[in-house]
DNA sequence: TTATATCATTGACATAATATCAATTAAATA
DNA sequence: TATTTAATTGATATTATGTCAATGATATAA
């Protein structure tokens, strides 16, 4: 019989089977890691049977890219932020903004950043999903070098594409060193220097 | 009873073994992967009984890690590489040319890095063996970064250790790019462009 | 209301890999 | 030749994964 929610009892239990699923995987997840993580301690938290978690997710991987969700929706969200400035200044101070909001918003889920950290190298399919980010992020800057080249701000004689790539590999390692507190510098320190450097260049003289 | 080598015919034997294996091991690797290598195969391959290979090598990964040994060691060289330009321009085409023989080292042994990239996320000590590598650029660069200041050739408002971080993880990065065929731009386009955005910055006024 | 069909859940099982270790085999020494 | 020492082995315990036939619970039809 059908409810208000256009759900069945049967249904709605089973969603709920499926919250429970990730919810206790978030747990288990955090406290784990990735790779110690078991199927069986997830079953277990969720008070699922052992097979329960392989009706809803192919495997480990899948429970887990589907926690990813929410960082990978926030990631897109700084990906696509505009760039239009109108002076080098502008430009700079943008830059160094977006760098800013790049690693703060790893920062804000760092114990879920560290664990999809560890995930990117095991899984193919977390890692697949974290390339798409990537290249999300690469493509837009890559639009942004081109725009700011058109507007006769920046040098014609660099290939778009690969100095994004570049650039973005800087921000990204960067952010896993912060994220792992491999780097301990101070946030604002860290985007003045690789915006000053990505705008500017290390040398003095041209 | 020692030979003329002061090995006896039973430290011979044991050191064949041991060879037998690492031998065995580089094959399947480059075959299967790190992942997909299993203890099994090596041993099938070298002729010897499962336990053999751990009486060697503690796991797989410490097989594996020995196996590294020879790139490591390259990598290592490039990274010591000496840098002291006394002019900008100098300065420039030293860092084109270091950029290039990094690439370089890394493509003449292309299939194995393939599998280092892979093992990096998966074990440990791999991944622990590949830091400090990585610790070593950076230093390295840091040094050269420095020197540069000193001479003041180059600006002195940039953290030398913080920029020294990111322009390595551009090369690294991109390294990785062009060895999993990711990045198909010639070797010698992929040099002038990072070390033109380094050198001179991406923008045109100061 | 009862019978039947459908869907959710289960846990035992097959599979596949690792690392260990007591037993075996081969070499060195007495 | 006998004894000790070292190298090698493969059976075994362990630990995870993913599957599936059986079971239990809910929905639908008679």
């Amino acid at each position: 019989m059908n409810h208000e929610d256009g759900l069945s009892k049967r249904q709605q239990k089973a969603l709920q089977t499926r919250l429970n699923l990730l919810n206790a995987g978030k747990v288990i997840f955090l406290k784990e890691g990735f790779q110690k993580a078991t199927m069986t301690e997830i079953n277990k938290r969720a008070n699922t049977g052992y097979g329960t978690a392989y009706v809803y997710f192919k495997n480990k991987d899948e429970l887990f890219a589907e926690l990813m969700e929410n960082i990978v929706e926030k990631m897109y969200d700084v990906a696509s932020m505009p760039f239009e400035p109108t002076t080098v200044e502008e430009a700079y101070s943008q830059i160094k903004a977006q760098v800013r909001l790049f690693i703060q918003a790893a920062l804000d889920e760092q114990e879920t950043m560290k664990v999809i950290k560890e995930a990117i190298g095991i899984s193919e399919m977390v890692e697949r999903k974290w390339s798409q980010i990537r290249a999300r992020f690469i493509a837009e800057i890559t639009k942004d070098i081109t725009f700011v080249q058109t507007a006769g701000m920046a040098n014609k004689d660099i290939e778009a594409s690969l100095i994004a790539r570049g650039w973005y590999y800087m921000n990204e390692q960067l952010m896993w060193d912060i994220v792992l507190g491999e780097v301990v510098e101070d946030l604002t320190i860290v985007a003045e220097n690789l915006a000053l450097l990505y705008t500017r260049g290390l040398y003095k003289v041209r």
